[in-house]
DNA sequence: GGAAATCCTGACCGATCGGTCAGCTTTTGT
DNA sequence: ACAAAAGCTGACCGATCGGTCAGGATTTCC
């Protein structure tokens, strides 16, 4: 059925990458009913035919983006202890995620637009990951916390103010333009936004910043 | 065209009712081209044909459902000046946002899913209220940063903060849900989200927050 | 060179899409 | 009482949906 054992005839490899960038953006855009494969295939300059060669069914494709974009997603969290520096964690935590906001913002949105339907392809299982993933911050957070490194804040707000705070940049971007009266968001203002939310959300937790003119 | 003058027939504004309530949801979580009337009649109990006599088209029901979240937005927001304290203004718009989030999640949704599309039917036009709304409150952080009452952190990104942090308990409700393994947000994990990003943020402009035991 | 595998696509399928309309029933106004 | 207005709906329209398939074109491998 497709692709076997190695490294994969080089024409697959790369009308896939082109569908798969074309179906993320649409898919994005419209959710999983509103895509259509037509317009998806247009977006990557082929036939409808032939995407559905390569990628088998709508659902096919959509769940194989979805499990790319949690990829991405797991690639970039770092694992953390309670010995680690509050501040450095916290910020690298939102410098990481305002980077893939940067970087991958059709990921992000493809993820926002899933939750938005109710996560009928996440649900459960791939809930659990992250499940895991924040459960064992939470724990680090509340270490900190007893041994005074911040505030006594609920991790799990925390997380989700981080979370939420730095997905809105690739999200909203349309909205962030259009108020703002850019043209699009630039490589100054993710630095500026990156800046301003490491010192709002330190300092709202009581984590101290530390100086940056003395590493 | 349909309604004319005065108090409208009962008949047409209940159902109208039933429409809005069903289509918002609908919409929130298909996006517009993902609805189907098929799908908002069957939510709303009643035969697609009715549907479309009381709404007339798609595009101007998804029209109407726009603006009347807009129209729920401006309703919220009180005007504010340089004179007020900056604790109480943000408390209240952090905390009124909020109550948006409990209580009318599906407007929150519409209007994100509207974003992710790229906005093509709010573009320009309702953009511009926005606008003025976020510039007439940046001068006033500013003036209040000058009189040395928060710390002169930017006021735009400040706004996003706010706005992005709140939105998330509807928007991505489901994620929350799915990942603190709750049933649903009830009130109270409202009330302490609320409190949380009051603190955090608050302090994290610092900006002094009242004491809450002494009024 | 030639068989096998892969790549590619136009034509086609049943289902569903948004929307129209004729004609019915019910409510309203006098 | 009775006409006008409003409410209501099944049947139907052309377009598009996701998906199939036969069969030709191209590449790969020995």
């Amino acid at each position: 059925m497709g692709n076997h054992n190695l490294p994969e005839a080089t024409v697959r490899e790369r009308n896939e990458q082109r569908i798969f960038d074309a179906a993320e953006s649409v898919f994005a855009r419209h959710g999983y009913r509103g895509a259509s494969i037509q317009a998806i295939a247009a977006a990557a300059g082929l036939p409808k035919s032939n995407v559905l060669y390569y990628v088998g069914s709508k659902r096919r494709l959509y769940i194989t983006l979805l499990e790319r974009t949690m990829w991405r997603w797991n690639e970039m969290l770092s694992d953390i202890s309670a010995d680690d520096d509050p501040a450095e964690v916290l910020e690298a935590f939102i410098r990481s995620k305002m980077r893939l906001s940067q970087t991958h913002p059709q990921s992000s949105r493809l993820f926002a637009s899933e939750i938005l339907q109710g996560a009928p392809f996440l649900k459960e299982s791939l809930f659990g990951d992250m499940r895991e993933w924040v459960e064992s911050r939470t724990q680090v957070f509340r270490e900190w916390a007893e041994r005074g490194l911040m505030d006594p804040v609920d991790p799990v707000w925390l997380i989700f103010l981080i979370w939420s705070a730095t997905q809105h940049y690739a999200d909203f971007e349309t909205q962030i333009v259009g108020i703002t009266q850019r043209k699009a968001l630039d490589a100054e203002d993710f630095r500026s936004a990156s800046d301003f939310l490491c010192q709002v959300i330190l300092k709202g937790c009581g984590v101290r910043q530390r100086d940056a003119s003395t590493p």
